[in-house]
DNA sequence: GACGAAGGGTGGAACGTTCCAATCACTGTA
DNA sequence: TACAGTGATTGGAACGTTCCACCCTTCGTC
């Protein structure tokens, strides 16, 4: 047996499927009487309107979008959260993708949501060229979330990477360490402003000298790799800013293993302030986002272009902050 | 200006929208030349097919839908992985959504997939009663992955937890442990079997006075609640099985607070070996359920459905197995 | 030279909605 | 009595595809 549609309630119900719709759609035009019999017709026959055949007449889907770089990173989830938030309150629908951390399987995504019709596109931390992105979204409203941009085509909401990497490095400098390295994650998403800030900062204390960049990735294990590469390395660093938690985690694995001290011997300093970094055992220092706020600024962001009609660019920055907790101290020696 | 459709590619290939059509659909009784034509074309436009039209004909939408409970629990990611492996390599797309453990926003989920007509539905985790779900879902193949059900109108892929459960009781005892608690988390997906086969290994063992159950939740709060109960208590266990991972970590934090050792005075063990179990500092003993392939599984027993006209309700119970790390050992009193 | 087949292409109906314009039955007013 | 106004309801066109039945050419065969 097919699916009921709107002329099999219309005939149950009898009445026209214009009313139907009507009932549908919450209109108040309609008699209590029919709007009754409507609703039980649909209930007895579990009829659900189609979307498809909706959207089709409408030019609207009422849905947005939205791909997670990565389903693994609760960051993503955070913000996936605001955005569901925010869309649901202003009657839209969240639709999520996952690009599971590949350029290939991302520009997948966003074709099968652009085909879906969706009336605005969210990416989190992509993956893909911002060029390419502009070019594929040209019909429909996008945002990215943590990847700066001055693209006139995207708008874009950011944390100040280079901010919050500055923050790390000053508390780093004020506990007394001048041998700070930096675990980056070469083109990912945020990791250039993280690696900017700290650049930034070591000159400003006069550290040029002492700059040491290593290139991780945003996982345990690039920060595990990279980490003890630095271990090994002659005359090591006292502290280590990596470019996430993830990866500050395994950076930590790292140096238990090695049976050095945290942060006796080596302070670490991650990004993000995920879950993970509260529990007790881990109890790491890093930078907090506000992360459910940069959801919703970036469903208003979709909103005022759909509802509003703004044309031009908008790139919103938000203020990060420094969480000391303890895998940084200072240097004992 | 609007985005582009097959008759705006046909005027501008030159030919007619049905040539268009078998085009995109790679058909191969089209010339080269005509081919070559409108893929030009469609490029120029940056055309790209309107998924609802498509599936307002073929009455497939070529999607499968996928809702994840909770979006922040990695073991949810690594089965939708699964999923999105199995899906892609069918040719279909998955579509993914979150409930953000909460029974409203799951059924609202539910709708929105529906309405989308995705060809079938898995539902990672489900808050809802079984008995709800298969009233919303009569028309669309569906698959509950972890949550057991003998419902004739549903799939159901999940582990055999309450084996689970008695392979970590086993574990205990077999390192002198007779003081065992539980700490479960009520009605939620998987719990209640995992309470079986606690209970079930306690009496097995003679140990069914010293069964203890507290109830927490599938979240590190959860957990972190339900542990201080049990050391305020007087006599308490000397060892504690927790439902699942994160509670397991919440009830480490406890631990770890209140001065304890673990496993020295308490030992710990949960349930999913999520990521965060394998990091050294939490080294957390659990049981393993092979996710990925819970995943492939769903998706193969929905194409059996869709592709094959299977009718009748399979069950599908996969074996865990215990991962022994370092949160467990002997008591020492 | 007629005919059939094959290859390449086309128009139009259908899918399940929404929404506009039109219709109908009342009621109240001039 | 006629008629405007109101509230409830309806038919039909449109949305952007797919797919079926059909139409040309061209070519080979008898």
């Amino acid at each position: 047996m097919n699916q009921p549609t709107i002329l099999d309630v219309a005939a149950r119900a009898g009445v026209s499927k214009s009313l139907v719709s009507l009932v549908m759609q919450g209109s108040p035009r309609v008699s209590d009487e029919s709007r009754a019999a409507v609703l039980q017709a649909a209930a007895e026959l579990g009829y659900r309107p189609n979307a498809a055949a909706r959207s089709l007449v409408r030019r609207r889907s009422g849905t947005v979008g939205c791909i997670l770089a990565d389903l693994h990173n609760p960051f993503y989830a955070d913000v996936a959260d605001g955005i569901e938030e925010g869309a649901v309150a202003e009657g839209y629908r969240a639709l999520l993708s996952s690009s599971f951390l590949d350029a290939r399987r991302e520009a997948v995504a966003v074709d099968t949501l652009l085909r879906l019709r969706v009336d605005g596109l969210i990416l989190l931390g992509t993956m893909n060229e911002v060029q390419d992105i502009v070019e594929a979204v040209q019909h429909v409203p996008t945002v990215l979330i943590g990847r700066k941009t001055d693209s006139p085509g995207l708008d874009s909401v950011c944390d100040d990477d280079a901010a919050g990497a500055e923050a790390v490095v000053d508390h780093l400098v004020e506990l007394g360490h001048r041998r700070i390295a930096h675990i980056h994650a070469a083109s990912a998403a945020g990791s250039r402003g993280r690696r900017d800030g700290y650049e930034r900062a070591m000159r400003r204390h006069g550290l040029e000298g002492h700059i040491r960049l290593v290139e991780g990735a945003f996982t345990e294990a690039g920060g595990h790799a990279a980490m003890n590469e630095i271990i090994a390395a002659e005359d090591p660093p006292t502290a280590v800013f990596v470019a996430n938690d993830f990866a500050a985690v395994g950076a930590l694995d790292a140096i238990d293993e090695s049976g050095l001290a945290v942060p006796g011997d080596i302070s670490i300093a991650g990004y993000d302030n995920v879950s993970l970094a509260r529990i007790g055992r881990i109890s790491l220092t890093t930078v907090d986002q506000p992360r459910a706020e940069m959801g919703e600024i970036a469903v208003s962001l979709l909103l005022e272009r759909l509802e509003e009609g703004r044309k031009e660019a908008r790139h919103i920055v938000v203020t990060p902050h420094l969480v000391v907790r303890s895998t940084t101290g200072s240097p004992l020696r």
